[in-house]
DNA sequence: TATTGTTATACTCTATAACTATA
DNA sequence: TATAGTTATAGAGTATAACAATA
């Protein structure tokens, strides 16, 4: 005879075989800390991306297009409207490359720097909204273990 | 006078102000770890998301689409042709909710309890494979490490 | 009234091919 | 021949509004 298990429903999920797996809660905790990023960061009318091309160019004077696209892991076609955009803002400009005709150089304008400062102020004060349970010795470590990963 | 300052070019770029960041640096990682994952998985053809669907299904027999949706932040909407999709393929199941009509529980086929033990295979290994550069007892701290942010 | 599942739709993000100017 | 920057475009991922069926 057949016997037909019978359908139950559930009511708390389990995910503890997923909770096993780095990239799952690598992804999870990304998604958390993105969430905090793209509210807080609003104000100064900055996304994600937006925020760590203003960091890399104001790091990095004279950086081009292919080494943010390289260093940001952004393909380049998909940077041109991005560079352009910060750069319509007046907070980036484009100087020719001293040595490579083809290249262009990024620089900060004054308004460029401001900007960049007041927001790196907010990331820094953000991080440590969405990582308040983390010990600063714990955020230490995390972020040693995380750069071993990407590195490697 | 105006002084015009030099434009240098930049050999390698500096990401030290971006590094200090964890929202960076589990970005960084987050997306190492999902390329070798899309790689690896590519064999079974799944996806990251049918994947991590395949698995709540499996461990959670009778769980219904807004469970999954809440337990993987995927917009029901967005869910439906992620369901329909593995539904098609045979390896899930629609079943009536036995207390709510309006509800749908997800039970594994046979074909999806046999490729979820394939994938779930696959997915450890390349888990090693991407967090190879870190101990086994790091791997344990970072873990526990991201999930209290995501849980906090 | 509220919720489950769904359709339709729009917007963002990511990827590929191909062009130009220069190396 | 190769590389920097760009255009056009396609696909994947994510978002909101609104509907039918059921609670």
């Amino acid at each position: 005879m057949t016997v037909t298990s019978p359908r139950k429903s559930i009511t708390s999920v389990d995910s503890s075989a997923l909770e096993t797996l780095v990239g799952y809660n690598t992804r999870r905790a990304s998604l958390v800390i993105t969430e905090v990023f793209v509210e807080r960061m609003a104000v100064h009318d900055l996304r994600m991306v937006e925020f760590s091309i203003l960091s890399l160019v104001g790091h990095n004077p004279g950086i081009t297009s292919r080494q943010l696209s390289s260093a940001l892991s952004i393909l380049p076609p998909n940077l041109v409207s991005l560079v352009n955009g910060i750069d319509k803002r007046g907070l980036v400009e484009r100087q020719p490359h001293p040595v490579d005709g083809r290249a262009v150089g990024l620089h900060l304008t004054s308004a460029g720097e401001t900007l960049l400062a007041e927001a790196e102020h907010t990331a820094a004060q953000l991080e440590m909204e969405s990582t308040a349970s983390l010990s600063a010795a714990e955020r230490k470590t995390l972020i040693r273990l995380l750069q071993k990963i990407y590195r490697a």
